[in-house]
DNA sequence: ACACTGACCTGCGAGC
DNA sequence: TGCTCGCAGGTCAGTG
């Protein structure tokens, strides 16, 4: 499940591996993959060089020549650099080929996974509805708080919220609310300003702790993992049984149709 | 305008 | 052993 962390680690792991490669043919095994014809997604990007690697929410951007190429891994979206003499899974649904045999291969057991191609001159402030990147100045306390005391849905549904803030998954919306000390089903309306300058800060403490561990296994890279982070690494409360802080039981609760982790204890 | 639900997919584990 | 069923989750369309 590839939230802002993963992503972050994807992108800069791509740079490093097809950075100015040319596009010299394309294949598309799963045409729902693609938004919009396929045929026009390759007429589009065949001859064209990876120029640039971003990240927007949980969406990889990259830079061609003349387009953008976007890409969303969804829940297990992965991207191989291979060999095209290697043997391909049949989760791989798209393939990039380069010169001398080289190939990016986009493998997603689930489907779930979406690419599109827009104009190099798009504005991506807004697109799918984006909010504001959690490493953004205009994400802090007087925003949060301001949305908040409007809102009546949980917490964790608003963490969740791509258009509240961008990029934040299950996993990291339950380990930013454990640093928080906060209920995942606690109303946003009942939240204080403390609540809210915590929320800003631990989800910038969070999330950047993980891409400095996904920053790790770029080093221990190997083209038979994926591209991909290791997430889950260090999670404190997100799939546990016991609060590692005060032992007490960890509670999971379904909020806005989502498994979510807490302790009891620490949690109020 | 806001809030909630189901569809999209496949693999896996629980229960019978 | 082999089957069915439910769950996992990000996003979006559809409904209330």
């Amino acid at each position: 499940m590839p939230e802002l962390p993963e992503v972050e680690t994807v992108v800069r792991t791509l740079e490093k591996q097809i950075k100015d490669q040319e596009i010299i043919d394309i294949i598309v095994r799963y045409p729902k993959m693609i938004d919009g014809s396929v045929y026009d997604f390759k007429k589009r990007l065949i001859g064209q060089h990876f120029r640039a690697f971003h990240r927007r929410g949980k969406y990889i951007i990259f830079e061609m020549d003349d387009f953008l190429l976007i890409s969303h891994l969804r829940m297990e979206g992965k991207y191989f650099i291979q060999d095209s003499r290697e043997p391909m899974s049949h989760h791989v649904h798209v393939v990039f080929q380069f010169h001398q045999n080289k190939q990016l291969r986009y493998h997603d057991t689930r489907k779930f996974g979406r690419m599109e191609i827009m104009e190099k001159n798009a504005d991506l402030s807004m697109f799918h509805n984006l909010g504001m990147e959690p490493f953004d100045e205009t994400f802090n306390e007087h925003y949060v708080y301001e949305i908040c005391k409007n809102k009546r849905v949980p917490l964790k549904t608003l963490l969740l919220n791509q258009s509240f803030v961008a990029g934040i998954g299950n996993i990291y919306a339950d380990e930013i609310l454990f640093a928080c000390r906060l209920r995942p089903g606690k109303s946003c309306q009942r939240i204080s300003h403390k609540d809210a300058a915590n929320i800003v800060f631990y989800t910038r403490e969070v999330l950047s702790q993980a891409i400095l561990a996904g920053g790790t296994t770029i080093r221990s890279y190997t083209s038979s993992l994926g591209v991909t982070g290791l997430f889950q690494l260090d999670c404190k409360v997100h799939t546990k049984k016991i609060c590692q802080s005060c032992h007490h039981e960890i509670k999971v609760k379904r909020i806005g149709g989502r498994s979510s982790y807490y302790c009891p204890n620490c949690q109020k």
